[in-house]
DNA sequence: GAAATAGTTCAATGAGCATTGAAATAATTC
DNA sequence: GAATTATTTCAATGCTCATTGAACTATTTC
């Protein structure tokens, strides 16, 4: 009997991405790029970072799928960036399942000492083992 | 104008969440609790790692508020951890809201060099910057 | 009180990673 | 093609932190 979620989850993966998202910069970064800002200048303007940190983190989220870059037509020296919402979404919403209070199970009553104690009296066996 | 959430979010404390969340061994932890089991010997045996390592991972989970402890009533050796059921809803309401798609503005049209080009012809002036 | 059991704390190690300044790449302007 | 602008890459530094084994505390059992 399977009690936590129905396919075990990914936790490395899980992990991998939460740490990406586990940065103030990035937090920072994102939140403008959310905001509609997607001219590198503006971004710089914003978030008052040195601009190859900003091209850093930016570089760590475009790796995790959360970002993407695009030239500009006429002046090849802008780039504009942009949230990747489908990634957006999956991320919301592997998190919020995972995350969501209405999972949570009550406590196992069949489980340690005190259930042997409940069904026995008052002093148990001295192997008294959980399940 | 702000671009932004309504109020700037606080980027440190929200990495500073992320960052518990963003270990595999703890985001299993974290699953074997929400499925119910908080009988000490349990998670261990569910967890395959060494007591003291379950012990760190947990006391960074109690230190977030996400998780907490009750020694057993009967025999005070057995620690029942469990979800801090209202922490985890305020974490899942924080970054549904934070990372939730709908949220994404669209591009500001009147930003980079592509703007002053469509509005003047080819040719931009040199000094061109966006805003 | 000695042995056993449950769990924590401590110290050491090593890997990962954010940050910084400088150099390098790419594209445009004059 | 030299200078300027936008952005990235590189190398070095230092901090954080997961992991491990050993020692320690607390509690219960015999």
């Amino acid at each position: 009997m399977e009690t936590r979620t129905p396919t075990k989850p990914d936790y490395e993966t899980m992990a991998r991405q939460l740490k990406v998202l586990s940065d103030p910069r990035r937090l920072e970064i994102l939140d403008v790029l959310i905001g509609g800002v997607q001219c590198n200048c503006e971004i710089g303007d914003h978030l008052d970072m040195a601009p190859n940190l900003i091209s850093h983190h930016i570089s760590v989220l475009r790796k995790a799928g959360l970002v993407r870059a695009e030239r500009d037509a006429v002046d090849a020296r802008w780039i504009y960036y942009s949230i990747n919402e489908e990634s957006l979404a999956a991320i919301s919403e592997t998190f919020g399942q995972f995350f969501s209070p209405g999972r949570i199970k009550p406590r196992r009553p069949d489980c340690g000492p005190k259930a042997v104690t409940l069904t026995s009296g008052h002093h148990r066996q001295s192997s008294a083992r959980c399940q």
